[in-house]
DNA sequence: CTGTTAGCGCCTTCAT
DNA sequence: ATGAAGGCGCTAACAG
C-alpha cells in the first residue's frame, strides 16, 4: 500500500522546488521553462500525483463546494432542481453536497451549521420557517446564499420561484373553460405558512372571484400528509360536493389518486382534477392528467447560475426575486367524458 | 461583517492556550480543571466559534465524508437506498456526497478522483463497467470501498446486492400459478451485462425450464431506452404473442406503460404484468401492478455500516457477498380478470 | 524563471 | 492541569 504523494515528492522526482510544482497544478505556466514543465509533468504522472484539495482549501480559503438544503426531498421538483443545480456546478468545476432537511426546522439548522463547518462556498435552500435569525446573520455578513421555490419572512434576499398565482390562474381557468364549477384546492400543511401553498391559494380565490364565483372557504383545504383520507372525506361530504380539485403538488396528487382509487371515483368523470407539478406517471394514468408544471430546469440553472456568480464576484447587490412561468399541459383528467385517451 | 472565528481567539479571550482549546474541543476535559473548562465553554459561546472541519481533516488525514457514485440516479432504487446510506452516516457523524454517473463510465472515473482527491474516507459504488482497474488499485491500497447493486467482473470484494434469481423466480412462479403461459421478459441494455439484469434472466430461465416450459430467446429482450418502441413493436407482432411480460425494472416499466397505453393494450386483461422495483404509483395504477420489491433501506443501511466499520477497523477481511431477499406485493395486473379493484 | 519562507486552522506529543 | 512547538499539504508573496 503506497503511501499518498504529496507536492515535495513530486518537487523532489522533478529535481524542483515545491513552488514551482505548486505553480504547475495551478497553471501558471509563465512561470518556469518547457523543460522545467516537462519534468514535472512527467513526475506528476509517474507517481500518479494526485493534489490534496483538502490542504488546498485550507490555504486558499475556499473549498469550490456548495450546499443545497432542500425542505423535502421526497418532492419530485427537489430532485430535478437539484440535476440542474449539479450540472451548473460540474461545469464550473464546483462540488455539491445535498441535504435533506424532511421538513424539520432544527434539521435545517444542523445541516446550515455543518455546512458551514465544511467551509462551503455558498448555500442554496428551499427553506423551512424558523431559522429566521440564522439566515439574516449570514446575509448580514454578505455569506453568499440564494432561497428557492420559497420566500422567507422578513428577508429581503435572492429568491428564484414561481409565479404561483399564475399556476393556479391556469388552473382554474381551465376547469372553469371545461364546464367545472365548483372547484376545491387541496394541499398539504397549511401551518407553516410555505409560500407555494399560500400564493396558489391566493391565485386560486382571485381568479374565482374574477370570473364571479363566489369563494368557498370550505373548499380549500391544507392538510398533514397523515390526514388526507379524512380530509377528503369532509369534502366530499360536503351538501354542495366540488366536481373538480386542484391538487397543490405532487405529494398531495398521490393521497387524492389513493382516495379516489379506494372509493372508486373516477376521475375526468366524476371529478375533474388538475395537478400542479409534472409526475412521471402524469402521461400513462388513466385518465392521463392535466398539469400544471414548473420549468424545474431552468429554475434550478438559474438558483445555482445566480449564487455561483455571487460566489465569484462579491459585490454587494440589490437582492431580487425571480418569478419563472408555469405552464399547463392538458390532458383527460380535466375532461368530464372520461377516460377515452383521445 | 465578523472575521471567522479561530481557536487562537478562543484561546485568547479565555485566556488559556490552543492546546486547552483543542483538548475541550475534543472532549478531552480529564486535561483541564473544571474553571478553565467552563471559561472555554464561555468563550466559544460568545465568540459564537464553529471549529474549521476543513483544518481539522488536514491535520487527522480524515474527513468524516464518504463519497456515494451511482450508476444512475433516475432509479428510484438509487434515491431509496441513498437516504437510508444517509440515515446511517448521519447518525455516526458521517457526511455523504452523491454522484450520479449517468451511466457514463468516464463519469464515474472522474468522480472518484474527484472524491479522492477531496480525501473522502470511503467509498459506495454502484458500478459500471469500465473502471476495473481502478478499482482494483483502490482495493490493493486496501482503500474502504463497498459495492452495491452489481458485481463487478474479476473483482473480489464486499458487494451487497438483491438475489436477483430469486426475483424472477418469484414473478415467474406467480404468472404461472395465474395461468400465464407465454411470459416475456424486458429489460434495458444488456451491452454491459450489468448484474441484475443478467441474473434476473438467468433466474427466468431457469424458473420456466423447472416448470417444464422451453424457454423462448425472443421473449427475451434488452434494449436501449430509445428503442424500447421498435422492441415492443416485434414482441407484439409475433406468431406467438407473450401473454405476460415482467419488467426487469422502473425505467423498464415506464416504457412498458407508455406503449401498452399507447397502443390500448389492456394490463391484465390483455396481458399479464409484473414488475421489478416498487414505483410510487404502483397501488394506484390501473389496474394496481403485482411489483417484485427490493428492501431497499436494509439493503442501503448494510452498506453503509459495513462501509463505515472497514474505515473504523482498517483490518483486512476477507470480502463477502450479501444478498437480500425480495418479496412479491400481489396486486391486480396479474389477474386475468383485468382492471376491477378487488 | 525558480526557490525560500511563512502561514491557512487545527491537533498532538512532549515538557513543564 | 496547561502550554510550546512542530507539522498536515498546499499556496503565494517575495527574493534571487
Amino acid at each position: 500500500m503506497s503511501r499518498k504523494m504529496t507536492i515535495a515528492d513530486v518537487a523532489e522526482k522533478a529535481e524542483v522546488s515545491k513552488s514551482t510544482v505548486s505553480q504547475f497544478l495551478n497553471e501558471r505556466f509563465e512561470y518556469m521553462g518547457e523543460e522545467t514543465r516537462t519534468r514535472v509533468q512527467n513526475a506528476i504522472s509517474e507517481l500518479e500525483y494526485q493534489p490534496n484539495v483538502v490542504a488546498r482549501s485550507l490555504k486558499k480559503k475556499s473549498t469550490s463546494t456548495i450546499g443545497v438544503i432542500v425542505a423535502n426531498i421526497l418532492h419530485a421538483y427537489s430532485t430535478q432542481v437539484i440535476r440542474a443545480i449539479e450540472n451548473v456546478c460540474n461545469e464550473k468545476g464546483f462540488s455539491t453536497i445535498i441535504c435533506n432537511a424532511d421538513d424539520n426546522p432544527e434539521k435545517e439548522k444542523k445541516y446550515i451549521e455543518t455546512l458551514l463547518a465544511k467551509q462551503v462556498d455558498g448555500l442554496i435552500v428551499v427553506p423551512i420557517s424558523g431559522n429566521l435569525e440564522t439566515y439574516d446573520k449570514l446575509l448580514k455578513q454578505n455569506y453568499p446564499i440564494v432561497f428557492l421555490d420559497r420566500l422567507v419572512d422578513g428577508l429581503n434576499t435572492d429568491t428564484v420561484l414561481l409565479d404561483n398565482e399564475r399556476a393556479s390562474e391556469l388552473a382554474v381557468s381551465h376547469l372553469l373553460k371545461n364546464g367545472y364549477e365548483d372547484i376545491a384546492i387541496v394541499t398539504t400543511s397549511l401551518v407553516d405558512n410555505v409560500t407555494p401553498r399560500i400564493e396558489r391559494i391566493n391565485g386560486y380565490k382571485r381568479t374565482l372571484e374574477a370570473n364571479g364565483i363566489t369563494v368557498r372557504p370550505e373548499f380549500i383545504r391544507g392538510m398533514e400528509l397523515n390526514s388526507f383520507s379524512q380530509g377528503l372525506d369532509a369534502l366530499f361530504s360536503l351538501d354542495k360536493k366540488p366536481d373538480a380539485i386542484i391538487s397543490g403538488n405532487d405529494l398531495t396528487l398521490m393521497e387524492i389518486l389513493k382516495y379516489t382509487f379506494k372509493n372508486d371515483i373516477k376521475i375526468g368523470k366524476d371529478i375533474g382534477l388538475i395537478t400542479i407539478d409534472e409526475v412521471s406517471f402524469g402521461p400513462i394514468h388513466s385518465p392521463p392528467l392535466t398539469t400544471i408544471a414548473q420549468p424545474t430546469f431552468e429554475m434550478g440553472t438559474e438558483v445555482a447560475t445566480i449564487l455561483l456568480k455571487k460566489i465569484k464576484d462579491k459585490e454587494i447587490k440589490d437582492p431580487v426575486i425571480h418569478r419563472h412561468e408555469p405552464s399547463i399541459i392538458i390532458r383527460n383528467s380535466t375532461k368530464k367524458e372520461g377516460v377515452s385517451s383521445e
